[in-house]
DNA sequence: AGACATATTGACAGCGCTGTCATTTTTGTT
DNA sequence: AACAAAAATGACAGCGCTGTCAATATGTCT
């Protein structure tokens, strides 16, 4: 039925370890004989049995990406990025979506994670700063990465972009671009990019020495809907900002319909910034101004940290090596305009 | 390290076997037995090996989801289905993005296809319908299952709504608001679902005796930026359409960011129906009225499918139980009116 | 040429589990 | 109580691969 390296071995005339060593490229072969094992495995087209490689081995050869509740093209950017990486070193990567994931205690993850044959885990915001995930990986001494989340201080790889400096340059745009009173719309504060965000908005906001008016300033949770409610509880106050930055863009998108809809034009009445350059900062009219992260990659930069040998314990320069802050770019586009 | 099946037999004082048939949930073991190993593999905190299970019943426990580049929201609804599945059975989902797999080869497919130790696959439309993809499916022998593609004709489980009639309600549904001038936007034709849509379309005219004006016809390819194209193309005719019908969602935002930009508003001067209920049709002004299919219902049917015991084959009956079509919903919105 | 170091190769056990089949225990029947 | 039939249990091999370590081939230096 299936080929297996016992085949092979006889086809090229070697013994099985021989062709082991040739199809996980080991040194010490001499290139005649790699040649002809590769003949061989490639006249069968022999494919390796994970199974049988991961019992020997006690490596699975699988990675799982968990997220929780994030916008779906950031997720499968993350996954293609991921999958990309994975392709070439013969994993896979396994899916995980967890729901709720903040009122889960370390247990839950514990049994969670148990019952994942994985070599590593690839985590999105918000579980990148899920302290019970955390704890739950390290007891079980998981390999893991988090995307997205606090970076500095994270006690793993971390991957990520400085959200406080993209949100500063999205403010300082706003500003230059004349603007003085600009609201702006929180994210769910268990995103540690969230508070990240309203830092750099307000070092912004501080370094022109324009006063936050906190009638401006609204607690969302990164949902459109909370974007909504968000600028309704705005448009009602007795003045009214010339620009919304929500930190992110389907809370943005949530701002402009509501603006839409009350006869706010965005951008002549109104400019609105987004953040995440997600697929919906293209599909809403007019498009959003936002923050492009380099998502793909940072999936690609994740999984190699996973595959890759792990490093040695006291190599402090190769730890700090995995803290990855990616560039970030502004991008400019029709919901927001000079005043 | 691990606790091994070796473990629980001497803590229960039964052979490994017992163990075993306990955790597989094998007859012929008595209660008694039955208590005092879940007891134990319990304390124990037992996880079987994927890897030497895997080895010793050539089964992966492992789930593929092949797609392409059909909209996030929808892929990881099915994914979230199929994951919920799969959790249950103590199955994994891998996930695979393909891209552009219209211009892949059988032979393509059979490699990517060969280094991929599952048990079954999950295909979502294009995939679904692609011969090439279903060619190398059969030419390995290996299980699968398809979503949103041809169903009746289908050779192998399928799980999809119907299109043509969904359309037709639709179309119907615009009509009976008083819309006869009604344009379509065509999806990409490699999907079986947009060609049954535009049937449906063209059933419901046509038993309303209207006639279709093919100036307000057009093609698109289910992506966004072809839906503002499309727009583009129809509002440049000598007369205009009273209502759109695009066969997906994003394609209906594209066409209403086009008619935004050209001062023609939704829904006073044009009505826009859309296809899907993606995320998309929620995060416009105004929101899209579409069909909704249940997706994530469907990703979790098609998980089971290729979880359960192979149905023989001589057994019509069950294999045609296996062409399922699931319920489809008509949602207002406020992306249309009354005329 | 001989003695050693080094590069290449192979034999074999064993990773953790389940299938097969033999063995023991229980149940049912007369 | 004796026996057959059925249920419960266990011994053991082997799934396909790689790690270990021993064996052999090749090269280098006096």
């Amino acid at each position: 039925m299936k080929t297996r390296i016992h085949d092979v071995a006889e086809r090229a005339g070697v013994s099985m370890k021989t062709v082991s060593r040739v199809l996980n490229r080991e040194p010490n072969v001499s290139d005649a004989t790699r040649d002809r094992v590769l003949e061989a495995a490639r006249a069968l087209r022999y494919t390796p049995s994970l199974a049988a490689r991961g019992l020997a081995t006690s490596k699975n050869y699988l990675l799982a990406l968990l997220y929780d509740n994030v916008s779906p093209s950031y997720v499968l950017k993350v996954q293609q990025g991921a999958t990309n990486i994975c392709q070439e070193s013969g994993y896979h990567l396994i899916v995980r979506p967890i729901r709720e994931s903040i009122s889960l205690t370390r247990e839950d993850f514990v049994v969670l994670l148990e019952r994942l044959p994985v070599d590593g885990v690839i985590l999105t915001s918000p579980l990148s700063d899920n302290p019970a995930m955390l704890a739950a990986l390290n007891q079980l001494n998981i390999r893991h990465v988090t995307i997205g989340g606090a970076i500095q201080s994270a006690s793993c790889p971390a991957i990520g972009i400085d959200n406080r400096q993209a949100a500063e340059e999205m403010t300082r745009f706003l500003i230059q671009s004349g603007h003085k009173k600009i609201g702006f719309v929180k994210g769910d504060m268990y995103h540690i990019s969230a508070r990240m965000r309203y830092e750099g908005y307000k070092t912004a906001m501080a370094a022109h020495n324009i006063e936050i008016n906190p009638e401006w300033v609204v607690q969302g949770d990164y949902s459109y809907t909370s974007g909504e409610v968000a600028a309704r509880d705005i448009f009602s106050r007795s003045s009214r900002p010339t620009a919304i930055f929500a930190s992110n863009d389907d809370m943005a998108a949530g701002v402009m319909a509501i603006a839409g809809h009350m006869g706010v034009s965005v951008p002549d009445d109104l400019s609105v910034g987004g953040f995440d350059d997600t697929a919906t900062a293209g599909l809403v009219w007019p498009r959003l101004s936002t923050i492009r992260q380099p998502v793909r990659e940072m999936g690609e930069k994740a999984a190699e940290f996973m595959i890759a040998p792990p490093c040695r314990e006291n190599d402090v320069a190769a730890v700090n090596a995995q803290h990855l802050s990616y560039e970030h770019h502004l991008i400019i586009r029709e919901s927001t305009r000079n005043i």
